[in-house]
DNA sequence: GCCAACGTTGGC
DNA sequence: GCCAACGTTGGC
C-alpha cells in the first residue's frame, strides 16, 4: 500500500466537504506530473488531506476507493482523476511550519515541491507525521 | 528542439 | 499584495 498527500483550497474544496460527501471524484488535476501519481494511485491507497493557502495543514486521511480514469472535466481527455472517500480527521492538524521544522521531514514533497497538487509519501513520513498528529 | 516570456500556484 | 518557483507557450 502506498500512501500520498493530496492538497485542496478549503474555499474550493475543503475536508469538511469530502466528509459530507463521504466520497468524491479528484478531478480538475492539470499538472503533468501530478497525473502521474495519480495514475500510481490502487485503491487502498491512503491520503494526507492538506488545505493549501489557507490553513496550510494536514486535516484529515482519507483513502483511494477508485484508481485512475479520464478526468471527465479535462477536454482535452489527457488529464485523470481518482475517486477517493474520507476516513477520519486527523486529532491534531499537522501544520506546513511544523513540517517545515521537522528536520527529519525535509525530504518531503510538500516541502520540495510546494507547487505539486499531488505528492508521494513515504512510509516514514506517513508514520512520523501520524505521529505528529496524535500529540 | 531551445529558450525567453508569460501565467499560475502557494507561502509569506 | 508580493514574490519565488516552476510549468507552459510560442517564436525561432
Amino acid at each position: 500500500m502506498a500512501y500520498w498527500l493530496i492538497k485542496s483550497e478549503p474555499t474550493v474544496y475543503p475536508w469538511a466537504q469530502l466528509v459530507k460527501d463521504k466520497r468524491t471524484s479528484w478531478t480538475g488535476v492539470r499538472n503533468a506530473q501530478a497525473a502521474i501519481n495519480l495514475k500510481a494511485m490502487k485503491p487502498g491507497d491512503r491520503l494526507f488531506f492538506y488545505h493549501s493557502n489557507e490553513g496550510k495543514e494536514i486535516v484529515g486521511i482519507a483513502e483511494v476507493v477508485k484508481a485512475a480514469y479520464p478526468d471527465p472535466t479535462d477536454e482535452a481527455g489527457k488529464a485523470v482523476t481518482v475517486d477517493v472517500k474520507a476516513i477520519e480527521p486527523i486529532k491534531t492538524p499537522v501544520t506546513l511550519a511544523a513540517i517545515k521544522a521537522e528536520p527529519k521531514l525535509k525530504e518531503f514533497g510538500l516541502v520540495r515541491q510546494s507547487r505539486l497538487s499531488v505528492v508521494p509519501v513515504s512510509d516514514e513520513q506517513w508514520k512520523f507525521i501520524l505521529k505528529m498528529s496524535a500529540a
